[in-house]
This record gives C-alpha cells, structure tokens and sequence, in this order.
DNA sequence: TCTGGGGTCCTAGGACCC
DNA sequence: TCTGGGGTCCTAGGACCC
C-alpha cells in the first residue's frame, strides 16, 4: 500500500494571502532575514521571473514596477499556520510524518484497500484549504522518492486537481521519464553534474541503473534513492521526533562588523539563544563551537573564515558555561582588518539532560546544580526578553532591516485581524 | 633484524534537504 | 549599499584498544 505526501503551495507566500484577499492572484514573495533575498514566490511572483535565492536588491525594483507584494519573513505566522495543517492530517491519518514547516507523509496502509486514495487525497486537499486557507498538493506512490516525483508532476503539468497517483508500473515509468535527474529528490547541483555527464538524464534513467553499481560509484544513498524510484520503500514513515543532534544560531548582519568588541556582544546572544533551545530540548552539550566569515560575495575584499570548538568537561546547559566557551572560542579565529558579514554558534555532542556523567574529580556528594536558576530565567523570558546575560549586546540582535512583516494575525491578541 | 590483525569510536568535511 | 538559516546522513581516516 501506497504513501502520500502533502504539501503547500507556495507555503509562505500562501500564508501571507490567507488575512490579505485582496492579494489574490497578485505576485507575493517573502525575504530572508534582513531582507536579503527572496525565500518564497506565489505563482504569480514566479511567472515575474524572481527566482529562488536571488538577492532583494536586484529584483527589487522591477518586481514592485510590475504591482508585486513583498513581506519580511514571518515565522510566527508560518509557524502557526503549519500546524494547524498538519493538525488536519493528524485527523485523517493515524500515520503521519511532519517533515518539515509545508509538508507531510502519511501512511496510507490502514486505509481500506477498496479505498479510492485519489479520492482521499482530494478530500484531504479541500479540508486543508476550506479550515485553512493553504493550498496543497498530494502526491501518492509506493515509496517517499516517488511520491516527490508525483509532486514535482503536479507542479509541471500544472494539474488542475493538485492530486496526483503515480500507482501502475506504466503511470510511474510516464512520470519517471517526465521527470529530470537533478529533480530527484536526494540528486544536489553536485550529482546531477556527475550523472548528466554519465549520460543519466531523466528519472527514468537512473531507475534504470544498477543499484549495486551505483553504490559502488557514488554511495548508498543514492543507491536507495535508486531502489526508490523502482518502487522499491529503503525510507520508512518516521514517527517518533528524533532528538536533535546539533543547535545553531546564526545571522548575517545589517552592517559588516570589523571589530571584537562589537562581534563579541552578537555571538553572546546566539549563544543565549543556542542554550534556551538546547535546554528546551531537555538535552546538555559538551561541545559550543563558533564561526565568523567575511561575504563571499565581496571579492574584493580580503576574505576569512573561522570555525573552532570549545569542548566543557561535563555536559551543560547552563547559558553561564556556553556563554564562556563560545567566548573562549571566538577569540583565536577573529582576525582584526576582516569585515565580518556572518556569525553563528553551534552546539553539539548532546546527551540527555538525566543524565550525569561525573568527572574523575568532581565530587558526586557536592553536585554543581543551579538547574532551577536557568528554568526561572526561561519562564520570565518566555514571552518577551527581560533577562539579560551582562556580555550580550541588546541592540544587535535584531536584524536592521525587516520593514515589511505582515501582523501576526493568529500568534498575538493585539494583531488578530479585526471585522468592521 | 624482524614490528599483526581486527576492531571500535570519534570527528571533520562533503553532499543533500527544506 | 544590499546576497538566509537550520538541519541530516555518510564516509574516510585518525586515535585507541586488545
């Protein structure tokens, strides 16, 4: 029995129409942080010609000339929005897998086999969009792979019901040799470079290769994604949230910072930020790396990257011992006469916050425990920042620029959209 | 003079994804 | 002038063990 994958169209653009009707059918995008470039297209933005990635400030001018909308990135509406879709899916589907923000894989197995699953999927699509608002598309195949590739039909043949079932070994051989390589979820810029050189040009082509030998040339990924294509299930419905295994925090800046007084403060802050979503996965970390670069698109300027580790003797959460650490790393990798564009903080080697590990010479008797000192600062801060660390800087951590972010229609009484 | 074989764990770096 | 942020998995190779 097949799996489905559901996904919205457009999410964040789409997100920004439900409380605007009268952007129906006009061209929206949403920007990254700062305003850098553009993360999201409706349709209407795309047939404009703004692509994927490309820089505000190139498109910018052309794309509003010709009646486009633009929104900064509005994470607690997305966020929000997500989750009453996948809400949705929870109610129809006792197997559902939130992959990421705007899409989900259902297993379809409990369904009846008599069960209409083009039907299904239709049903599905109108609930979302009538108790929502998202538009979505359903793709339904054997295998995860194939299901992308259902997607990625629906999307080129633009077909009017946004379901597609790719179940009969001739409907997916037609979608497979639709369906370029470098479409192929899990084939990068890289592989389909590699493949396209070896002659492998569609889907279809790479279905049709020896999964061994692909192993034995590439790798066992994309020997699954092989086995995939050829219906063939190596990825499974996952249920259970796996815990994370690194947290990162990271930010380009508004303006290029040159000097350690000023980078210091900033990476202060990621590290806050890093330890409350560390300790808010219930886990600790024996490791706080930091990396700082200049842009990779200035050339002409001196270029530098830096990344460096601080490892702790025991595992932590405590903000007060990551703040140390990242410090202690920051130091060797900035290099004065360097204009920084980029920071972040990365926390890693993660077990399970119940856990105590003791050091040789530590005594277990006399524990270091000041645990309930960090859950008090996260509940007074949990609503809005009232407890500051003394090394971070309250200025820098908001981006400078982020002028155009719609209200939070659904996350703040006092941006709930209002009727006359 | 001659210096094994088999294994685990860890991590950096590459490729990919949304 | 202005170019995102946050993740995962796999592999090769080094450190270490018996």
């Amino acid at each position: 029995m097949p799996l489905a994958l559901v996904d919205c169209d457009s999410f964040y653009a789409s997100c920004e129409r439900i409380f605007r009707p009268d952007l129906k059918n006009k061209p929206i995008v949403v920007l990254s942080n700062n305003d850098g470039c553009v993360i999201a297209r409706s349709k209407e933005a795309k047939a404009l010609g703004v692509g994927m990635g490309v820089p505000w400030f190139k498109v910018k001018d052309h794309y509003l000339k010709n009646g486009g909308y633009a929104f900064s990135s509005n994470f607690a509406l997305y966020g929000d929005m997500s989750a009453r879709v996948m809400n949705i899916l929870e109610s129809v589907s006792p197997s559902v897998e939130v992959y990421s923000i705007d899409e989900a894989f259902l297993d379809l197995d409990t369904l009846d086999k008599n069960f209409n699953l083009y039907k299904f999927g239709c049903h599905v699509k109108g609930l979302i969009k009538q108790w929502t608002g998202v538009p979505v598309r359903v793709g339904i195949a054997p295998t995860k792979t194939l299901t992308k590739v259902a997607i990625y039909q629906v999307k080129k043949m633009n077909v009017a019901t946004r379901v597609v079932q790719l179940i009969t070994q001739q409907e997916i051989m037609k979608a497979l040799s639709l369906t370029p390589v470098g479409e192929v979820w899990g084939v990068g810029r890289r592989l389909n470079q590699h493949l396209q050189q070896m002659g492998i040009v569609s889907a279809l082509d790479l279905a049709q290769c020896d999964p061994a030998y692909i192993r034995q040339k590439f790798s066992i990924v994309l020997e699954r994604t092989v086995r995939e294509l050829r219906g063939e299930r190596c990825l499974e419905i996952e249920h259970d949230v796996a815990a994370k295994k690194q947290i990162v925090v990271s930010r380009s800046f508004g303006q290029r910072v040159d000097h350690l007084s000023v980078l210091q403060p900033i990476v202060s802050n990621f590290a806050v930020r890093a330890t409350e979503k560390l300790r808010d996965e219930k886990q600790k970390c024996l490791q706080v790396s930091v990396f700082v670069r200049t842009s990779p698109f200035n050339d002409k300027k001196p270029q530098h990257r830096g990344f460096n580790s601080f490892r702790f003797p025991n595992p932590t959460n405590d903000t007060r011992d990551i703040l140390h650490g990242a410090k202690i790393a920051l130091k060797p990798i900035f290099r004065p006469n360097y204009s920084y564009a980029k920071a972040g903080v990365l926390l890693s080697l993660f077990s399970n916050e119940g856990i105590k590990q003791y050091s040789l010479f530590q005594d277990p008797d006399e524990p270091k425990d000041d645990s309930h000192l960090m859950k008090y600062i996260d509940v007074m801060n949990a609503y809005k920042t009232q407890i500051y660390f003394a090394s971070q800087n309250t200025s820098h951590y908001s981006p400078v620029r982020q002028n155009m972010i719609s209200p939070k229609y659904t996350t703040s009484w006092h941006e709930m959209p209002l009727v006359d």
